[in-house]
RNA sequence: GCGUCCAUAGCUCAAUUGGAUAGAGCACCAGGCUUCGAACCUGGGGGUUAGGGGUUCGAGUCCCUUUGGGCGCGCCA
């Protein structure tokens, strides 16, 4: 049930029968005096057909005639329509709809995310690819797309010299490489301070690249130790990455010659320096020069530009996919719309099947630079969560001491890792962000903490009810409360329409913190237990109903609820 | 140098992609519990949307420009 769409429908009929074809515009109102929706889109047309805008409004208004649906619409201004909704429809859309709708044209999405160098352990870096990667995947599993993730992770490339090499040096096992990061350092330092150790790591990178046995046995012990390092933060995340949603750099390994194959036949490739290039005049500077996409170095090996080209095919000749979503730091967006128009010239996808960076911004600490830890270097994610899960159980425990501990561990858990995630999808995508502990585990605003607070007090709700609301009864909205709160939670499906096109998550969280402060409203003028029958019946569902929608929402993040806190 | 993203209340963030009087939370001030969880709710002050110009019925949003910052730019990923 999408409310938005139900008017523009209406609207767009009424605008036909008045002759005008046209976006009307629908949004919701910018001021609960002009109602639950209006229609902006008058104005415009009214520009392009040359007529007054008051007037058209009118005949658009006229046209639109009694309804089951809208009250009294209202011209205002220079030619808005002010739209207002019937608190009968509203009880029967609320009978009528649950959950979400699948989209009536279920398309293949491969989401690109998280994608973590395997040589170190995962850092913060991570993270928001990860979790707004995940929320997406989500939100368009909701809506009935099919949804291939893929983990795009880095295995390949001249760091895995040194650290097989020192790995086979120093004897280490699983146990030793439990400290991912530690390895890597200890080797780097002695890449950089032993020239025969770094000349053995060369040799090492040779004979993993002309498929040596022993060098490929002891690269694939590597990745599969630092595979399940990955795999253990996942789970504590809450993300839905498996080991099966892998399909790593070193895949594409087979596709990088006939990719360049492929270009070299499409006439695209240019020797320059000795290095090949692909120079496409969309990338023509100021001064003529054209910015090249290096596909192959000099001295033959492949870059990750290559590597990406190759998945493009996979994802296209293999995946079938419809659409591509990258969930990729900004920094990366040059080289995405270089291999996006690459593979647009080359014919490697079908002109239908678009591709996506989904850009988003570096999270900050409170100094506005980029996070680090306490100790200043960077902030592994693993030691990131322990101190989210801390930092929660401090609060709980101050919060409600008589929980036992076992009880107040798990909460902790939900509402540290929920914070986490929550500080960062509520934000928007595309900006830097300021990561900050107090304000992300605070009770009030716009907190994954207050949503769960708020859960929790509706579940206490029916932990004194002895019943959970007739859903069959009359719903139709009879307090002003009452009203706003059906309006919200009837607004799930466009919400999520909006996420599912734009890769923006915050939408949700928006939606979410609207839906919990309408609630609370609610919950403070409407007593529910003390009430009449009807009355007393109507609010049960509609606590049932905003517990479940809250729960649904955050279950689109990826967030847990507990039932107590 | 070229390109690109950004600058909104003291702080952290929104603003449905050009719509009406720019909204929330924190902080500050003032109220509300013998009553479903007050971890909450109600009200108040706080803004030349970095500066300037332009486009039009209408600009935080689009164009130009100045200032201040982030990032990227031929053989790392």
């Amino acid at each position: 049930m999408n409310l938005r769409s139900q008017l523009e429908l209406r609207l767009t009929e009424a605008m036909a029968k008045a002759g005008l074809s046209g976006n009307p515009l629908v949004q919701t109102a910018a001021r609960p005096e002009f109602g639950d929706y209006q229609a902006n889109g008058i104005m415009a047309l009214a520009k392009q057909v040359k007529r007054n805008p008051h007037e058209l409004a009118q005949a658009v208004v006229d046209q639109l005639g009694a309804s089951d649906l809208i009250e009294n619409p209202e011209i205002a201004g220079p030619g808005f329509i002010n739209l207002k909704l019937t608190s009968a429809y509203l009880g029967a859309a609320l009978r009528a709809s649950s959950g979400i709708d699948a989209s009536p044209h279920p398309r293949t999405v491969v989401i690109d995310y998280s994608a973590p160098n395997l040589a170190k352990e995962m850092h913060v870096g991570h993270l928001r690819s990860t979790i707004i990667g995940d929320a997406i995947a989500r939100v368009l599993t909701a809506l009935g797309h099919q949804v291939i993730r893929q983990n795009h992770v880095g295995d390949w490339g001249t760091q895995f010299g040194m650290l097989l090499t020192h790995m086979q040096e120093s004897g280490a096992n699983s146990e030793a490489l439990a400290d991912l990061e530690g390895f890597y350092v200890a080797a780097k330092r002695r890449f950089d301070a032993e020239p025969e150790f770094a000349e053995r790591s060369r040799a090492v990178v040779v004979g993993l690249q002309s498929g040596e046995p022993k060098a490929r046995e002891a690269w694939q012990r590597f990745i599969n130790i630092s595979l399940s390092h990955c795999q253990s933060v996942y789970d504590r995340l809450g993300v839905l990455l498996k080991p099966s949603d892998v399909k790593p750099e070193s895949a594409y390994n087979d596709d990088l010659d006939p990719v360049i194959r492929a270009l070299r036949e499409k006439g695209l490739i240019t020797e320059s320096d000795g290095a090949l290039c692909v120079f496409l005049d969309a990338f023509k500077g100021k001064d003529g020069n054209i910015l090249p996409l290096i596909v192959q170095k000099t001295d033959g090996g492949y870059l990750y530009a290559t590597t990406d080209l190759a998945a493009i095919r996979y994802r296209n000749k293999t995946l079938h996919a419809d659409r591509v979503l990258y969930f990729v730091d900004a920094r990366q967006a040059l080289h995405f719309r270089q291999v996006f128009a690459v593979a647009d010239a080359a014919d490697f996808k079908p002109a239908t099947m678009q591709l996506e960076h989904m850009p988003f911004g570096t999270m900050l600490g409170k100094d506005n630079k980029p996070f680090k830890t306490r100790s200043g270097g960077v902030a592994k994610l693993a030691e990131l969560l322990d101190e989210a899960e801390e930092r929660a159980l401090a609060v709980v425990s101050g919060k409600n001491p008589e929980l036992d501990a076992e009880e107040r561990e798990a909460i902790a858990r939900m509402v540290g890792i929920g914070a986490v995630k929550y500080s960062d999808l509520s934000k928007h995508r595309t900006n830097d962000y300021v990561f900050d502990w107090d304000q992300m585990l605070s009770f009030d605003g716009n907190t994954a903490p207050y949503l769960q607070y708020v859960c929790a007090r509706i579940r206490s709700v029916f932990r004194r009810a002895d019943a959970h609301g007739d859903t069959a009864a009359d719903l139709t909205p009879q307090h002003p409360a009452e009203r706003s709160l059906a309006i919200q939670l009837l607004r799930l499906q466009e919400v999520v329409e909006s996420v599912a096109t734009e890769g923006l998550p915050h939408y949700v969280c928006a939606w979410l913190y609207d839906l919990a402060t309408k609630f609370s409203q609610f919950y403070e003028q409407c007593p529910v237990l003390t009430a009449e029958a009807d009355d007393r019946n109507r609010r049960l569902v509609y606590c049932r109903r905003t517990l479940d929608t809250m729960e649904l929402g955050l279950g689109l993040l990826g967030i847990q609820v507990p039932q107590r806190m």
